[in-house]
DNA sequence: AAAATTTAATTGTCAGACAATTAAATATCG
DNA sequence: CGATATTTAATTGTCTGACAATTAAATTTT
């Protein structure tokens, strides 16, 4: 295999690119073998350390993993479902840790996105989905709940809907809108009163969702994201008066 | 600051989690520097091999960033949605080609999330977001363009529709299941009569989002969608009967 | 005061060694 | 012969120590 280097980076990033194109473009296949450390140093004409680091790179994107022993070395990993989610979720709720995205932003692009799964799950949608959901709904009315477990509670609901569409691409791709806005909805403080009505609203979409209602559900959907809105804004506005 | 450590894994593995989760959970903030890669030895009690390594594991997820010189180090990098774009298309195009997705599944995944774009799209596109796609229709109508010209075009054409919807979050998310799909839309050939229905779809979709008529863009959107879904099938037809 | 030089801190790369792991090859024993 | 134990070889993981390259700050020179 003939590699292209950039000039005008460090080494390691340099060798990490042209493998990692090399898997992209299909040069490289699922569980094929790499050359073994000492041949990538001949072959990039580097030293060991070096070609390690480019390695790492790679092995933190999942793009290989590495075995040790006789037959050992570093090989394509096959991308899961499972490590692409993980990933997408990382990077999601970095993405606006770091960035100050409104609470507003993130709310409207989770339901604008939850609201397109919503046909397919109305179709798809199977009694373990609808007991799924129902589970999730009967923990967040339970009186000891923490805020924190009431919120993962609330996400896991969330993802039992995407998953019901049962289209792993949008349960993939909706990981991160559903789980990074969890940090954000922890700063909310869920009053007995407050847990009652999305407990309602989830009820509702359950029931519009194992009615096949697809209209229906979309309306429940929109008035939880509406109420979801109040609820942030409510805060936000505690901070404002606290500071003033 | 303390560091707990999994057993069990490559010690390099050990420290880039144990520096990552410091970083997700904020103890780490943007822009802070990390302690030098031979503190890090002292703290972790390692060699500078095994602390380099554990770095270029975090530069590669674009968590840190380096710098050489008398004030340099690694700093905590404040991920942009630039680079979260890049890695999230990198991934699902990835993730795409080593899990045998059918077209069908991408396909039916992209225009639901687009769908999900259009309501936003509608109250928020501007004049140039509809200049973009009248510019990009313009392109797609041209006589000598290749295949994948057009289907980079195509691409971009959608790419400015969810981008109208002027929501960075959705932008973000839907970048992979946008991009992704190119792989697989280039392995159809576009004739000059396919591409004459195609461009009359985008330009209804045009119209009818100047227009701001959310249902008439829904419509025409289903529309292209199974216009497309049917193109797929063809070329798995035609595959079909080469083989017999 | 400005420009040139030196210094010190830091990351990038190299070389060589040994430890740990693992599968295959080989030797041993019943 | 067959099963078991041992050895071997290949490979990645880690350590040590060195030097190169880069960069900002400190110092010297003009």
């Amino acid at each position: 295999m003939k590699y292209e280097l950039d000039q005008d980076k460090e080494l390691s990033t340099q060798i990490s690119s042209a493998i990692r194109d090399n898997i992209i473009n299909g040069q490289l296949i699922v569980n094929q073998r790499l050359p073994s450390e000492s041949e990538l140093c001949d072959q990039f004409d580097v030293s060991r350390s070096t070609v390690r680091e480019a390695l790492k790179r790679l092995a933190a994107q999942n793009l290989i993993r590495t075995q040790r022993g006789a037959t050992g070395g570093a090989f394509v990993n096959k991308l899961s479902f499972k490590d692409a989610y993980r990933q997408q979720i990382t990077t999601s709720t970095l993405l606006l840790s770091m960035n100050a995205v409104s609470f507003e932003t993130a709310c409207e692009a989770r339901f604008a996105l939850e609201r397109a799964c919503i046909p397919l799950a109305v179709k798809r949608r199977t009694p373990d989905h609808l007991a799924s959901m129902r589970a999730e709904i009967h923990r967040q009315a339970q009186p000891g709940l923490t805020d924190e477990s009431f919120c993962a509670s609330d996400v896991a609901f969330h993802r039992t809907l995407v998953d019901s569409a049962q289209n792993p691409i949008m349960s993939y791709q909706l990981a991160g809108a559903v789980e990074a806005i969890e940090p954000l909805m922890n700063m909310i403080t869920f009053t007995a009163r407050k847990r009652e009505k999305i407990v309602a609203y989830h009820t509702k979409i359950a029931d519009t969702i194992q009615a096949k209602d697809v209209l229906a559900t979309e309306t429940a959907l929109a008035a939880l994201a509406a109420h979801t809105l109040d609820l942030a804004n409510e805060v936000a506005d505690q901070r404002k008066s606290r500071k003033s």
